[in-house]
DNA sequence: CTGTATCCTTAGGGATACTG
DNA sequence: CAGTATCCCTAAGGATACAG
């Protein structure tokens, strides 16, 4: 588990994730593109949140170079990308299944569909297949 | 999953959960409390994460009235205080197990201990009961 | 020693103007 | 319309003095 004597990982892997996505703004745009279908600028922007567009320029650039998100030209209409996640960043699919399985569990005011839940707790590897095939590409 | 008309959760978890310890501190500190036994501030300012005595203070605050940190007297040394993680804390496990995970996959520097990640793939069931037993209370 | 309060700086981020 | 650049300000957080 730990080194007995730093009581440390050599290179910590929690430190790693925020080092690779740590922040408010990363995590919601992971969300986006994960379980809302979301790839195009405008639909970060228009999510409600209160992102500027500044930060969400800069939120994609900084995960596009961390290798989670990919960022191609949209081959419909030229002039805008499509972002989507990377391999990598479909992996983090268990870490957010995690954590909105504990939101669930300790915000009252969450709401995840019942279905969703229930699928998660009983068989998160289907789920997240039937996710995955939904995530653009 | 999402609500068809407004693609969005009613009360999002990933939201949640970014307000209830979304930031690097919590997540290096929720760290300490579950894989390094830490439970002193001295042990939190010395893990050599450059926290300094007045953020830790304040996010041990911020994790205590999120109910996910308790804090409670030190009955030896009673000018001090125990920083243990609640029940709603050590939930918070499946999620840092699933970021370590990842790490571990994605980082070339993370270096996990194998049999750490072994059992985590194989039986995370057992691994989280076994750090559970080791986690101070 | 175990924490807390104060001060002060800087980087993150909101508003918005701008470019292709 | 898709995205970038600039401006400015607030709030997070580092250094450190202070208190019990």
């Amino acid at each position: 588990m730990v080194d007995k004597k730093t009581k440390a990982w050599s290179g910590c892997p929690v430190r790693f994730g925020m080092s690779q996505f740590g922040d408010k703004w990363s995590f919601l745009i992971i969300r986006d593109l994960m379980f809302k279908g979301r790839k195009y600028y405008h639909e970060f922007i228009e999510a409600g949140e209160g992102i500027s567009t500044n930060v969400l320029a800069t939120r994609l650039a900084d995960l596009e170079s961390n290798g989670i998100v990919n960022k191609s030209r949209d081959p419909i209409k030229g002039s805008r990308f499509i972002y989507t996640l990377t391999d990598k960043g479909i992996e983090l699919m268990p870490m957010m299944l995690a954590m909105i399985d504990w939101a669930e569990k300790f915000d009252p005011v969450t709401e995840v569909p019942e279905d969703f839940i229930n699928e998660l707790r009983d068989d998160p590897k289907k789920l997240q297949q039937e996710i995955m095939e939904k995530i653009p590409r």
